[in-house]
DNA sequence: AGCTACACATAGCGTCCCTACCCATGAGCG
DNA sequence: CGCTCATGGGTAGGGACGCTATGTGTAGCT
């Protein structure tokens, strides 16, 4: 999979992992590549960026703690975050809806 | 639907709209309108340039014709083309199952 | 002492779509 | 005739955003 694909969709997946639980940074990245079956790799330099874009965004508030000596950011989703989130799911749902229907959701080319 | 969203699934739909018939620039702007239900709604300044695009990676071919007093660029796939429509449909497919999987497609998070 | 895993972070780059323009022709209208 | 609109193609410049590469520091193992 090409990662340009992801672009204007890794907010959903964040928010998405950190829905009902909080996390960090690090663990994030784990939960995606387990999440996906392995096909998600992201970066840190994709996801630490992108974390802080959503916490300036108010969808997401981050606390620090030690773990053994080592310093975490754990991340949690706000009211806001949790309404993005919706939001997100929803224009996801439409925006494959369209493009499903554009690639050819009616069977014109179904099987070649 | 924000428009950013079709960062790197533009090829697909344009390599779909054009598949098994021959359109050019404006038609086939009307004819994404029309197949997505009026959802997409591309300016010029998005589809000509990757239209050039496409042609100089050899996936589509343009001839011009002349309708009425107007020159037109008609555009049709090549065989590399439609190897590339095969290829984005399937990346396609993988995508949205990835995506679908951390979203929650499945109704995993369906209710909380 | 050196290496690996954990954990966070920034800088710079390239891609790619968008906004905003520009050009040309033909038809309809005043 | 001159204006405007619809049709049709095109470029320029910018901004957003994810990626690559790199840097910092701790802990634990050998």
């Amino acid at each position: 999979m090409k990662p340009d694909a992801l672009r204007g969709h890794l907010d959903a997946l964040l928010l998405a992992t950190l829905d009902g639980r909080e996390l960090h940074g690090y663990a994030i990245i784990e939960a995606l590549q387990q999440g996906s079956g392995g096909a998600l790799d992201l970066p840190t330099g994709t996801v630490y960026p992108a974390l802080r874009r959503l916490e300036r965004a108010g969808h997401v508030v981050s606390d620090w703690s030690t773990v053994g000596g080592r310093k975490r950011r754990t991340y949690q989703l706000t009211q806001a975050g949790q309404r993005a989130l919706r939001a997100e799911r929803s224009a996801w749902r439409e925006f494959t809806t369209v493009i499903d229907g554009v690639l050819g959701g009616d069977g014109k080319w179904a099987q070649t």
